[in-house]
DNA sequence: TCAATTTTGTATCGCTCGGTATGGAATGAA
DNA sequence: TTCATTCCATACCGAGCGATACAAAATTGA
């Protein structure tokens, strides 16, 4: 699969750095990761960063792409779960246990990464809350080919199971822990059907 | 209530400024939100700012808190409701309609403005979530002296409501309308013991 | 062995950031 | 009128930002 190169050789892992640029924007969000604290972290030059990525929010629509294809795979999996209560109850506990993993920054990078538009115009806040919204609606088409009582409208369901993870994110990056969190989902459930 | 200054009289209102201020740390958090947007929104010049408020971080510090008392009255308000659910369905509820509020930006100040540690420490972010702590201490206190149901933690079912009212304000925030953040009122009331 | 190609390290670019020095303008007190 | 005091406006500061120019280093193909 390594098509013959002909210059130089890479002397790192994109991939590897990414996982540590995906660290970096996760701590500090998208406009708070200088350069120098990404470059560093990935243990390159800025060169080599420019060459490999393009430049700083292409390097951020990677890490993005990266985290929702590894740190995410807990809520593809989730709904395989056979009822749309045992969807949503694994989905939300998975996402409680992402949120407060000891070795990873607490919280979540499609949310920490930036709510607000910063200097852009909310570029960097309005794709991610695109790639949110594209979550929610996959939960959703989910839901409806799913058990749910007459009346009750997936759509509405997929957005406030999102919305109790969201807030649930929002509790883990003030520093909540896991327990508490499993409490938030306790009473979450309850207001889904059986 | 004015007393007697002795040089020349400022030339402006520094709560109106500051209302200015607001909503520019608002739309584009703490980071985002340059002295140049600043000052040119509050209609003063850089050394009035200085002058007025000391620096950027107390001015931030500064609009929190008149946000706080102002655009958060409705929190207090629905403490007073008689019962625990009624004071959780009005809490939520004009919650909603102060994440959507037409005249103003979209979400709710105290998540825009930083959710993620930037170049400082995560100072700005921790200094919004114990503010929100603070409100979630104040619902569980409430909650604490109403009529619950043995075995009803009143500090867990306020970190619920909490924990639904920032899912909400992240969706406000991402464009979602005030009459789908009802329909996910409706599902979280669900949870509430009536 | 040499040209072609790509990466790497250094040093730097122009720009914007938060913050300030300075002098003139506007007031109250004497 | 004059002084002391406070505020306003211009112009600027050092620092850090994202992004790059340039040449040395490392590889492939001829």
């Amino acid at each position: 699969m390594t098509l013959k190169t002909k210059g130089r050789p890479r002397g790192f892992d994109a991939d590897a750095a990414l996982d540590r640029a995906i660290e970096v924007f996760w701590e500090h969000g998208y406009e708070g990761a200088s350069l120098t604290d990404l470059t560093s972290a990935m243990g390159i030059n800025r060169p080599s960063m420019y060459a490999a990525y393009g430049n700083k929010e292409e390097l951020f629509r990677r890490a993005v792409a990266r985290y929702a294809e590894h740190d995410m795979a807990y809520a593809r999996a989730a709904l395989a779960e056979p009822t749309a209560y045992k969807v949503i109850e694994k989905f939300l506990t998975a996402n409680a246990d992402a949120l407060t993993r000891p070795d990873r920054p607490a919280g979540c990078l499609s949310i920490q990464g930036g709510l607000a538009g910063g200097s852009d115009d909310g570029e960097i806040a309005q794709f991610l809350a695109t790639s949110r919204l594209a979550g929610e609606r996959a939960l959703a088409e989910r839901l409806a080919e799913l058990d749910l009582p007459a009346g009750t409208d997936p759509a509405a369901l997929a957005r406030y199971v999102m919305t109790v993870s969201e807030g649930n994110a929002v509790h883990a990056a003030a520093g909540v822990d896991r327990a508490s969190l499993y409490a938030t989902i306790d009473f979450a459930l309850r207001a889904v059907p059986a």
